[in-house]
Parts: C-alpha cells; sequence; structure tokens
DNA sequence: TCAACAGTTTAGAACTATTATAATGTAGAA
DNA sequence: TTCTACATTATAATAGTTCTAAACTGTTGA
C-alpha cells in the first residue's frame, strides 16, 4: 500500500469517512500528474484496471457525487447521453470536438474574462463556462 | 385551420414533407410571441394541451431532432439528465438557476465578444456557448 | 478493548430518457 | 389513381442513473 495519507486527511476533512473504496477512488483520480476528462463508464474501467477488488458501481456513482459535492470534481456541462467529469476544478473551459466526440481543455489563460453584463436579481454568480464547438474544417 | 402555409413552406424548403404532425409541432414552438426553452416531456405537454389529436412520443423525439439538424431548435449544453431545447436560435447564452433549476437567456449584446486566444489544427470552431450558473445570494 | 451506531457498500431491482423496430399510413410524383 | 419513399405509430429495447434494504465498517465513548 503506497502512502495514502493525503487522501485520508482530504476525505477526514471533508467529513467523508476513508473507507478503501473512496481511497482507491482518490488515487485513480487524484495521482496521476494531468487532470483528465472521465465518464462513470471510463472510470470504472481504470479502476479495474489498478486493482483487483471490485468496487460496485453503486459505490463509483455515490462517489463521484460526494467528490463532485465537495468540489473535488467538476461535471462538464455537455450535451451527451452520459455525465462528463473532469479532475481539474481549476477555473478553465472546454474544446468540445464533436467529430471525434472528445473534450480537451481550454486553459483560463487563452480565454479573454467573459463579460456578463447583466444580473438576476437576487442571484449571485457561481460559474461562467464556455463551451467551443469545433467540428473538421473541410475548407 | 389557421394559416400554416408559412410552415409548410419551411418545412418542404428544407425537405422535410410537412405532415400534419410535423406543421402541429411547428405551430406550437413557433407560434409565440417570445422563444422559449423546453424538454421532450414539457413539448408533449405543450402539444396535448393544443390539440386533441395524439401525436406519437416517437415522432415528437423525430421532429426536435430533425428540426435540430435543420437549425430550427438548439439544444443547450447543460448537465441534466433531460436534453434541453431553445426556440431561439440566434446567438445568445444562458443563466441557469441552480437554485430554481431554471434556464433564462442572455442577450448576446449582455455578453463581451468571448476571445479563445488557442486553437486546434485542422478543426473550426462551430459556436462558442456560454453558460452562467447562479444560486440565491445569501449575502 | 469493545459495544454500539451512524455512515457506507453492495447486488440487484427499478426508473427514466431516449432510440430502435417493424408494421401501417400518407404526401407527392408520374 | 397508383406507386414509392418517407413518416408515424405503439411498443420493445437499451443505457445511464438512482433506489432499496441488507450486510458491513469506521469511529466514538464507555
Amino acid at each position: 500500500m503506497l502512502d495514502n495519507s493525503q487522501y485520508i486527511e482530504k476525505l477526514r476533512s471533508s467529513g467523508l469517512r476513508p473507507t478503501k473504496q473512496r481511497i482507491k477512488i482518490c488515487e485513480v483520480l487524484f495521482n496521476s500528474e494531468k487532470t483528465f476528462h472521465f465518464t462513470i463508464n471510463e472510470l470504472v474501467k481504470r479502476i479495474s484496471k489498478s486493482t483487483n477488488e471490485k468496487i460496485s458501481l453503486a459505490t463509483v456513482y455515490n462517489t463521484v457525487h460526494a467528490f463532485k459535492n465537495k468540489g473535488y470534481l467538476k461535471e462538464i456541462p455537455i450535451n451527451s447521453d452520459q455525465s462528463y467529469f473532469d479532475t481539474n476544478t481549476s477555473h478553465h473551459h472546454h474544446f468540445y470536438d464533436e467529430t471525434q466526440k472528445d473534450l480537451i481543455d481550454i486553459d483560463d489563460a487563452d480565454v479573454e474574462p467573459v463579460k456578463i453584463n447583466t444580473r438576476i436579481p437576487g442571484k449571485k454568480i457561481k460559474s461562467v463556462e464556455v463551451l467551443v464547438k469545433v467540428e473538421d474544417d473541410k475548407s
């Protein structure tokens, strides 16, 4: 077993019990150098590749939602038959390649600050997300 | 029967046969003064309110997809268990009120042009959509 | 240390939105 | 009118997600 104390701390500090399933999912999600996008289906595959102990599908769903609520994951707003999540929780945007059905990060520095010159009374802005749809350039 | 020649023309000109189901759906979608957002479920309800002749659910799905492909409707990228469509096909953006689960248009004029300073080689930009999530301001 | 309890996991059922199927119907052309 | 390709329909099938309720486990406090 590697050093998972960081994940145990992370979980405990946000009121989530550090169960072995949650720690394993943390490893799969947060151990990699680069952040990435995933669907539940893809996450389940990554998990089975990295462990022999099966984690129930329901637990994967529960955990992803818990992590999303705690701000450890972001859900990407996109029209798809599946939900897409992002381990990159910093402020950034996305290209969606409609030809390849592929999501690509756009660094926040590559997008001029989006100015919204209107407000809804009594509401505060929680996030501003830009989705840039692209397709093959056949010109 | 009201004057539906505009819809018959519209359908015919885009290679869709003007069936009575499609004409009825055009009426429900495009007769109102204001544009609006809807889910398939909501559209089915609107249809049943405005006619006695039942339109099959499959036809509603087929028609909405056909209209979307022809550019008469836009699908709104949002995380939801249902697809949201918009009869406003002009370039504009959305607030999503997470408290009320409500979508609100943002006029294009109220958003400073979004500048994306990066590109994907071989791909061209098809659309740039901004989703502003808001919640109740409890301050 | 250990009992107790609240939180967690689990397999599988249930649910819901959407798509596929295949038979019947219909608009438009000849 | 007849023919044919396109549309509609009810229903079945599919797929992602959530629910259920029983078994399990981390944590607390005696």
